[in-house]
DNA sequence: GGTGCTCCTTGACAATTATCAAACAGAGGA
DNA sequence: TCCTCTGTTTGATAATTGTCAAGGAGCACC
């Protein structure tokens, strides 16, 4: 690991605080290694053996069933996953895998939990980062109960704008058939929900969308901070 | 407070590796309510001033959007809710009402997280409970995109199952209206998806559940520990 | 310039789910 | 007993979403 990323993971909120000579050991027993794209990194129902830090390249959190698959989450540098399960140490709930080359950070998980047992700022940390991501799953669920196909996509565009710098035009962070599986509808459907807010000032060429109508988009919209707001 | 709900709230993970003082702390500040039935206890987007703990009765979690409501789940004696909104400082995502005459503790937020800075074992405790409702939630979420309504009954009828006991004829512990926005259907839908159920050995009489056929129902619903198993 | 590849889009159709209106059933009160 | 209220069920219909097959656009490679 460089140096620079050495600061940049040790700036993480969630080790940010811990005591010196505890993020060390972590460090320590930790490895660091570069993945091609589509490598498998954790596949659901498996013992939780290491939290995974994402320093570079992106990855994809999926959930499959009956031959079914779907897109829980994409994770970008710099953060971590999955906690959850290395802390109950219990098994895997999501898959895992890189969409691109991806560089990333294995902590074992057993030493993430003696630390955490030890060092009352890192303990405090991973509460924070939990209830966090509680947080961000119960939005979720009350955007796929809540909405339909159309107003989910409408949503979800007005965050990608947000987190883009809120300019009128932007980029679709993902590939259109992995957003589609995490809007929990299929490419068809979100090819042709594309099409249905054409109507509220809405084009899309490629991955670049444009908000010709702000005003009207969020009309139609109707985003809710306890929805679409990820940072409370 | 009785002193029999004093031991049993002492009891709930939660409390129980917590030191005396701490808890005694917990408790002189706390206050214990009586409610009656449709109480709106919580609403959504207010700032979390007390952790509740239920001692008798039931609550339900429900959110709303753009004059849409949906059921996100119901809590029973004896357990807390909502802690994460309380350990963030952050505001209710979700509303709460009682659903018949409950009794309830209201621990004020701030207590709660003074308290959280400086005892390890509750720390601890707060950890493993906000991993265990993260996990659950994400559960949920894979139960509501991966399966179709009929899928997901023919589960949630496997679970009540289990939780009941195990015998083939077993109580739906809810109102079917609750459940069906529950399971995020229309009543009208969930009337029919038990009638689909039929053919697998599936038999309602008002609340009262029969399975003549655990096998075949089993091999329609697919149960799976990482969806269905609310215990890891 | 072709070739093969992947991804996206489109159209026709089927399945699923929601909506609306009406009928029905059970519980509790007059 | 009858009445009323609430919750559930049913039927008809509409809206939404998924499936399947085909076509097109972009891109790397030869």
């Amino acid at each position: 690991m460089s140096k620079s990323e050495h600061r940049e993971v040790r700036e993480l909120d969630l080790f940010a605080e811990m005591e010196e000579k505890n993020f060390q050991a972590l460090m320590r027993g930790s490895y660091v290694q570069n993945f091609p794209p589509q490598i498998e990194l954790i596949t659901e129902g498996e013992p939780s053996d290491f939290l995974h830090v994402i320093l570079t390249g992106s990855v994809e959190l999926f959930s499959t069933w009956n031959r079914r698959e779907t897109s829980m989450a994409t994770v970008r540098p710099i953060s971590t996953f999955i906690l959850a399960a290395t802390i109950k140490d219990a098994r895997y709930l999501m898959s895992a895998r890189t969409l691109e080359k991806s560089r990333i950070i294995l902590l074992p998980s057993q030493d993430v939990r003696d630390i955490f047992a030890i060092d009352q700022h890192f303990a405090r940390a991973i509460v924070t980062e939990l209830a966090q991501c509680y947080r961000t799953v119960v939005k979720s669920t009350k955007d796929l109960k809540l909405r339909t196909s159309l107003e989910r996509l409408a949503n979800h565009l007005l965050r990608q704008q947000s987190r883009a710098g809120g300019a009128s035009t932007f980029d679709l962070a993902s590939e259109k058939r992995r957003l589609a599986s995490f809007l929990g509808m299929t490419p068809e459907n979100l090819s042709r929900a594309f099409k249905g807010l054409q109507p509220y000032g809405v084009t899309v060429d490629g991955s670049r969308v444009t908000i010709t109508d702000q005003a009207d988009i969020e009309r139609f919209a109707k985003p809710s901070p306890l929805i679409d707001d990820h940072s409370t």
